[in-house]
DNA sequence: AATAAAGTTTAGGTTAATCTAAAAATTGTA
DNA sequence: TACAATTTTTAGATTAACCTAAACTTTATT
């Protein structure tokens, strides 16, 4: 049972997620831009890791991951969004200031390390720019995000991400205590400007407008 | 400002830790011996460690540390323990089953991490292995381990590490609650047999052989 | 002091991961 | 369809970190 190296588990990753969750082909150059690096670098490297079985390749023709490979894939993408988890979480980092730590964090090797990490960050399912996180078997079972507007009265969700990331936006949410990992709950809904009535952390009813709620990603529980 | 390698890292804190905190210079087989690595290897290395000014050498007579070499060396050490912490408290690892993860850990670069992990944990000054932690400018400000003992009636002491650590003697200690990081009080010393009357945790009160006391290592309050 | 043993370095190779420049294949377009 | 543009691969290098085998220094022993 070989191991990747870093820089291959750095390539996998990118071809996944460039690959639309394992669908899709992969080019070359995608990979190149991604990665900061040559598509000369890149061919190399696909014949190597076609060679162990975690893509497949034909020349001129882009790489596909196979199911090893997206299962390895997607076990690099477990460890960087819990890591990413535990410096929001833990040690209070912003969530726009953790992906250079995490990208070097999501290269330990230790499972157990990792299985302990999940229990004592309580099972995060998102990550915090709102990715789903993958389980132990590699597979997101999250539900997908939806637009707060889109719930029902008596719906209960967390905020995970936020479609408009203008700076007006973000500011206004912070003054209002709405940031990543918030429990939700629908109160009330208004007809006659979508509005909606909603309490926040079991705590604090406010009401937000239709534009606010549209903007809001949310996962139902 | 050039990075050291994570090859260039272990080897650093090998020569470090060889080298009785910088002082002695260190000889090519013993650094090949702690790295499992050939001569050949570190004569290689070497070269380019010295190159980096971080290590002085005179072929064939061994290396020294730099002042440059001794507090990069003591950073890395800094970060092992300072994670060896962060997995024992926070993740319930046992004290030994945490070095190899952390020989990963500790390569991971960014201060502003650290110094966050370090508040987190409420600035610890051992490792679990009782070993101190260095400060961010590579000061070890605690004292020394000596061991139970040397003390006189009246210490008050911190368990921090054992010199016998085989199975029969941890077992004895786990029976008798006597853990890293147990505050010890000595009550007594008899005479004639070296033995020592001691309170444990401001609570239980018992009595320890001097075989026993010679291998229990504290830190004086 | 001479020689044997031990320790260390050098010479010459390998593998992983990168690069540039040039060749080859594919794709887009007139 | 022909040819140009784009994409991808190959050829040939480089650097880091290793290795083995052989040469060279230092140290220990008769
Ligand atoms: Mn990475
Ligand atoms: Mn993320
Ligand atoms: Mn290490
Ligand atoms: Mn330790």
């Amino acid at each position: 049972m070989y191991e990747l190296s870093f820089a291959e588990e750095n390539y996998l990753k990118a071809i996944y997620h460039l690959s639309a969750d394992g669908q899709k082909q992969v080019n070359t150059n995608a990979i190149a831009d991604r990665l900061e690096t040559r598509p000369a670098s890149v061919s190399d490297m696909i014949r190597k890791l076609s060679d162990k079985g975690v893509v497949t390749y034909v020349k001129y023709q882009g790489v596909k991951i196979t199911d090893d490979g997206k299962k390895k894939a997607l076990w690099v993408i477990r460890k960087h969004r819990l890591w990413e988890v535990f410096l929001v979480k833990k040690l209070n980092f912003h969530w726009d200031e953790v992906h250079e730590i995490a990208e070097q964090l999501e290269h330990i090797r230790s499972s157990l390390l990792i299985s302990r990490l999940d229990e004592f960050l309580e099972f995060p399912k998102f990550d915090p720019h709102g990715d789903p996180i993958p389980n132990a078997d590699g597979v997101m079972s999250a539900n997908p995000m939806t637009p707060l507007s889109e719930l029902n009265v008596g719906s209960i969700a967390q905020l995970v991400s936020m479609k408009d990331t203008g700076v007006i936006f973000l500011n206004y949410l912070d003054r209002t205590g709405l940031n990543i990992g918030t429990k939700i709950k629908v109160i009330d809904t208004m007809e006659f400007d979508g509005s909606m009535e909603i309490e926040i952390n079991n705590d604090k009813r406010m009401s937000v407008s239709k534009q606010v709620s549209d903007n809001l990603l949310v996962i139902v529980e």
